[in-house]
DNA sequence: CCCATAACTAAACAATTGTTTAGTTATTTT
DNA sequence: AAAATAACTAAACAATTGTTTAGTTATGGG
């Protein structure tokens, strides 16, 4: 009785076993499965090896494969935001993101080569009918890093408000573009290409 | 036995009974169908019923998916050449670039929102372990653009070589983005891209 | 120590995938 | 008209998908 109160209050549930794995960790080898396959190719057979843990395990962690998922990509997020504070801490405007955009390539290509990026990556493999929470992680990450663009451009006192907008618009699609680009075009391309870019941002 | 050198020369098969459908036209309904949904997505069932005839006859006329795919993607180039044509026989230089640019956007949104390209979908969905024969076809397709972009700018006979190569690599990683971007990004943010990418080329 | 129960293993689940095949229909050639 | 055969219909195929479930193991509190 006294128990069911805790259990319902949940305040603390009874652990009859422990788990043998730590979810954070899991996650993170799941992450690196949809970052180089996708959504659709990564199976749960393979997730389930790559975990390391039973199919069972995984359910009951995250629910369901778009669960593993969901988590997986804020696990991303969470790594690339140490490339973002970087930016956020930098007193550089325009070309603290230009650096940023330089520590992206190294980032996607920390492993092997042209992984790309798992946000755009998502954002490129599903449609309109995807899951809600799926989309509203990418479109609220893809508006946070706009934001940060427009706080590095206004660093720069003689650009009015409409060019920044703008420009900050432009930079955005361009981040985009090159996160796709990372998975087919070479690092002298990608070098050249951000180096056109910011010609005249 | 007259019969059967013809059939093994392949001067003239005897035909039994005729064909109730015409290839290139159920398989420009297949291309529409991969564009919407890219490959995976688009599974045997959903392309019987939109080209409209029995699985029998895909197989028999195309091999496989993956052949109905390659010739998809073939219908789709074939497309897409009449822009490509039109920047050809262009002698606007760097203008009529720009206007390829407008052009793809307005083809890429011709029936509803956010399609992109067929081309650079694919790009995006396929791993270094795809059919080769598609791998091709994509390779070459970029190679041919990227070509016609240095033609265009040749026709600016200020721009020496390096400069040529450089801004035709430039452009083509730009429009690979915009062809992601077009799925995700508002007309007005897609055109204050291509503003931004022609500002100083 | 024992009971309750969370976490584990492993098998089964229904649904869907791409592909093949057996049997029927229609057309051309002799 | 008849034989030959390509093209059709529709069912079956094996494999794989994401998910669930029955049964076992281990660890907590009373």
């Amino acid at each position: 009785m006294l128990n069911d109160c805790l259990v319902l209050l949940c305040i603390r549930k009874i652990m009859a076993r422990k788990k043998e794995y730590r979810e954070e960790e899991v996650i993170e080898k799941a992450m690196n499965l949809f970052w180089q396959y996708g959504y659709e190719t990564t199976s749960m057979q393979m997730l389930e090896k790559e975990m390391g843990i039973n199919k069972f395990s995984i359910y009951s962690s995250f629910g369901n494969k778009n669960g593993v998922f969901l988590e997986s990509i804020k696990c991303y997020i969470q790594k690339l935001n140490q490339l973002i504070n970087k930016l956020k801490s930098s007193a550089n405007g325009i070309e603290g993101i230009k650096q940023y955009f330089y520590d992206f390539i190294d980032f996607s290509k920390e492993t092997e080569f042209g992984k790309g990026c798992l946000v755009t990556n998502t954002a490129n493999e599903i449609r309109e009918d995807a899951d809600e929470k799926i989309k509203e992680v990418l479109s609220k990450f893809t508006e946070e890093v706009k934001q940060v663009f427009t706080d590095s451009l206004r660093q720069d006192e003689t650009k009015n408000k409409a060019t920044i907008e703008q420009q900050a618009d432009f930079l955005i699609i361009s981040m985009f573009g090159l996160s796709s680009a990372t998975r087919v075009f070479s690092k002298r391309q990608l070098d050249n290409y951000i180096e056109n870019v910011f010609k005249n941002v």
